[in-house]
DNA sequence: GAGCACTGC
């Protein structure tokens, strides 16, 4: 074995037996010093000590690995064009003293600047000021509104250049959300009167966009997401002195992931500062979680806001609820069993407990009418629209000028509120606005009032805010609030722990902060296994490898292989781009059977909701080579949000640029010939999505009446009768060639709704769904897949089609492992030979009736009842 | 005929 080969060996098995440790910063830097990018988190080289166990490992073994590390030279061959991306992340802390000078000069020349020294008045007077010492981790609590997260980031990086040490100091703070990282990075430059970015002091990151601040002596700030991408390239964040993460009382999914990851990076980064943000409310419990670290605490709020509970409101209002129609009413509990879960059934149990000691605390201030009120406002379930009328009518009436906000959970409410407002009387008579109209000042005598969803609560000047909850239920609200990662679908997160090497996946999971239930997790991981993402001892296949590369979760990623090798990778980008964002049809209040058409006309009859995305986006497409005129004019007719689209647009370049990096396809150019001879192959498409979405299968019951059009009625194998969603083109479809759908997002609110689905073959099925079986059933020979989508055919049909499905698999494992794009002008090659026959049958195949089998009769599959 | 929001070098 030559030196070379055997140096490659070594790195690979030491990337295998690499434990859930921080590979060395020194290394890291090394590397990237020499120009090698480590841009997916491998393991730098080790030398030739661990040779030993080369020779231990099975041939074939090793022939994969070889295949891996080929593989993994041309991906970092080919990511130079973001090595300035990278050069910036691995920008070491060495001690610049020139640009300390320059610092420290710069720093005071500003105390001479009236615009920065205007805004130092301010910064003076938030409570944040004056609490400037920082531990090695320390939490920091305040309300919103206390500057916490604007000024505790440059506290930090002002005392550094102070004591002229700033090129020492680079602070990135973490968001929850991106629209927060750009606004909160917008405001410190402006504190700092400067502008944002470009060598600045103060800058921002997020998913393709950023605006980056100087390498040293500077603040950044991000989203949660970016910090555990930056992780994959610098597991120890060697570039980072202090990292803040704000918010982390939210706790979102990543911010506790993180928390995770940076509880075990303090043992080997000794000089890394940590600093988290919370709300008061529960600061102890991450000062626990970091070794009982030290809290410190800022009281008050920005701006004055009063604040004011539902018995402050009925009292004031005299609000007394109309008598509700007095038909007997079931008992609460035997309406809400078959819906509600039982952490709300517990907590619904603990107020109900509560209520008689909260009533006698009441009654020292409110009157018993009142009380009364509030008992009865609680006995109906529903927001009361009649309340919130009352309550505006007030504020138009006695308050000051300026704009009233409605937040209301849920679009029956706002709805409701909507309606009620426009047939009320004067002074409450209400029209709407044109849509450009929202965000300009209105004319005088004229009270906004913005009817919205419950967003985050922030507000951004002095008022009042009015509570529509009694004190009650505001003391319990918090306490119920199940962290994400307990509620959530754990098989991406699994996929970036295995990738991030941060040991097996049920102890790393264990060490977070509420840790999800084990069950959970054995579920999460049993699916990455059945998806072939993990092995059996739960390492990263090559497929897993490449789905943990993509920034979507793993049958997202999944389709998005397929559509590169099948040569249909425009519109299948365009697919998982708005399944992992969100899709881009807006449907207004009052106009939704107009926003049903346009979407029923945009899908084609393709019984489609994702190729009805791909005919939007590509009319979209269209529509701007024509001008912005036109786009404007196609969004606004086809009720989309350019803003959406836009985004889509650019995750597609983001994926297309992994799947380039990768080698499964030849140009970054997602419009490339090559990567879409088969994109106008409205079937194949279809094919393509079950290769991603399978198992996610719904069957459909046919209308049994022929002459008289009923929809269909839909069920699937875990739920029994599910709903289509009445935003699917599907919704009210009474026509479908086939009985089956497949679908992304099943969601349980009033009832159990597919929210998305496309009707498929029973090819694509077999093609590209489980594993197939070959039986005789009720003395009927049946093929079926996964053994529960059954179909009737004869033997010999159903092993010519279990045979090509078996070559399929080869030769897409085969790409798989050793990423390269199909050669569609090689006819002759084998690759082509059996993906062409595949395609081949699905797209003939054009009506049950010409399929060489037949639906099993619908009796036989009673258990889907 | 319709619960909400957020996120990825």
């Amino acid at each position: 074995m030559d030196e070379s080969r055997e140096q490659h060996i070594a790195q690979l098995l030491s990337s295998v037996q690499r434990e859930p440790c921080i590979s060395s910063r020194q290394q890291v830097k090394e590397e990237a010093a020499c120009g090698h990018s480590y841009f997916d988190g491998d393991d730098p080289p080790e030398g030739p000590q661990k040779m030993g166990k080369v020779a231990e490992m099975e041939p074939d073994k090793k022939q994969k690995q070889e295949q891996e590390e080929e593989k993994e030279v041309k991906m970092k061959a080919k990511v130079e064009p973001r090595e300035r991306d990278l050069e910036y992340l691995f920008q070491d802390l060495v001690r610049k003293p020139a640009l300390d000078v320059e610092l420290k000069s710069d720093f005071q020349a500003k105390a001479e600047n009236p615009k920065y020294l205007e805004m130092l008045k301010f910064r003076e007077t938030l409570p944040s000021y004056g609490m400037r010492e920082v531990n090695r981790v320390v939490v920091i609590s305040g309300e919103t509104g206390c500057g916490k997260t604007t000024q505790v980031t440059q506290f930090i990086l002002d005392d550094y250049i102070q004591r002229g040490a700033g090129s020492l100091c680079r602070v990135v703070c973490t968001q929850p959300r991106r629209i927060s990282a750009i606004s909160v990075a917008e405001r410190v430059a402006a504190e700092r009167a400067e502008s944002v970015g470009e060598g600045r002091s103060c800058g921002y990151q997020i998913r393709l966009q950023s605006r980056l601040p100087r390498k040293q002596g500077s603040v950044l700030y991000c989203t949660t997401g970016i910090i555990l991408q930056w992780l994959r390239s610098d597991p120890c964040l060697s570039s980072i002195s202090h990292l803040v993460l704000d918010e982390v009382h939210e706790r979102s999914l990543q911010s506790d992931v993180l928390l995770a990851v940076v509880r075990d990076l303090l043992h080997s980064r000794e000089d890394l500062k940590v600093v988290l943000m919370s709300a008061t409310l529960n600061a102890e419990k991450f000062s626990k979680y970091f070794d009982n670290c030290p809290m410190i605490h800022i009281p008050g709020y920005t701006y004055p806001v009063e604040e004011y509970l539902l018995e402050d409101v009925v009292e004031m209002l005299r609000f007394r609820p109309q008598h509700q129609d007095r038909r007997p009413r079931f008992p609460r509990s035997f309406l809400q069993n078959q819906w509600t879960r039982p952490e709300k059934e517990a907590q619904e149990a603990e107020y109900r407990q509560s209520w008689p000691c909260f009533a006698r605390s009441l009654r020292d201030r409110f009157s018993d009418d009142t009380i009364e009120a509030l008992e009865r406002l609680d006995e109906d379930d529903k927001i009361n629209l009649d309340l919130i009328v009352a309550l505006i009518r007030h504020i138009v009436m006695n308050e000051d000028d300026g704009a009233i906000l409605v937040f209301l959970p849920g679009w029956d409410n706002i709805s409701g509120l909507n309606d009620l407002l426009m047939h009320a009387p004067d002074p409450c008579r209400v029209t709407m606005p044109l849509s450009d109209q929202v965000f300009k000042r209105p004319p005088a005598g004229v009270r906004k009032i913005v009817i919205a969803t419950n967003i985050a609560e922030t507000r951004v000047s002095p008022g009042k805010c009015y509570h529509l909850y009694n004190g009650l239920r505001a003391s319990l609200l918090d306490n119920y609030q199940l962290p994400e990662i307990q509620r959530t679908p754990l098989e991406e997160l699994c996929l970036q722990i295995k990738i991030l090497k941060l040991g097996p996946i049920a102890s790393f999971l264990r060490k977070t902060l509420d840790p999800p239930s084990e069950k959970a997790i054995e579920l999460a991981i049993t699916h990455l296994k059945d998806l072939n993402a993990l092995d059996r001892s739960e390492e990263l296949t090559p497929l897993g490898f490449h789905l943990a590369r993509l920034p979507v979760e793993p049958h997202i990623g999944k389709m998005i292989l397929f559509g590169a090798l099948l040569a249909c990778l425009d519109p299948v980008l365009t697919i998982a781009a708005s399944l992992s964002f969100k899709d881009p049809f807006c449907i207004p209040l009052g106009k939704e059977k107009l926003a049903d058409h346009r979407r029923k006309i945009l899908s084609k009859n393709s019984k489609s909701d994702h190729l009805t995305i791909v005919n939007a986006f590509w009319g979209w497409e269209d529509a701007k080579r024509r001008g912005y005129k036109c786009e404007r004019e196609f969004c606004w007719d086809n009720f989309l949000s350019a803003n959406t689209l836009q985004m889509l647009h650019n995750m597609k370049g983001q994926f297309a640029e992994h799947l380039w990096a990768a080698g499964f396809v030849r140009s970054k150019d997602l419009k490339d010939s090559s990567a879409n001879i088969n994109s106008e192959n409205e079937k194949l498409l279809k094919a393509v999505i079950v290769a991603g979405l399978y198992p996610k299968v719904a069957k459909i019951r046919p209308s049994l009446h022929k002459k008289r059009p009923m929809p269909v009625k839909v069920y699937t194998k875990a739920d029994g009768k599910v709903c289509i969603h009445p935003k699917s083109v599907n919704a009210e479809e009474t026509q479908f060639h086939y009985t089956w759908l497949i679908y992304h997002l099943k969601m349980r609110t009033s009832s159990i709704f597919l929210y998305d689905c496309t009707e498929v073959s029973p090819f694509s099925l077999l093609f590209f769904g489980g594993d197939i079986s070959i039986q005789k059933d009720q003395e009927q020979e049946t093929i079926a897949v996964d053994e529960w989508i059954v179909f009737q055919s004869p033997a010999r049909i159903a092993h010519l089609v279990k045979n090509l499905k078996r070559e399929l698999d080869v030769l897409l494992e085969e790409k798989i492992r050793q990423p390269r794009p199909v050669d569609w002008d090689d006819r002759g090659s084998s690759d082509c030979a059996v993906i062409s026959a595949i395609i081949d049958l699905i797209t003939t195949q054009e009506s049950p009736s010409e399929a060489p089998w037949q639906e099993r009769s619908w009796k036989a599959g009673q258990h889907w009842d």
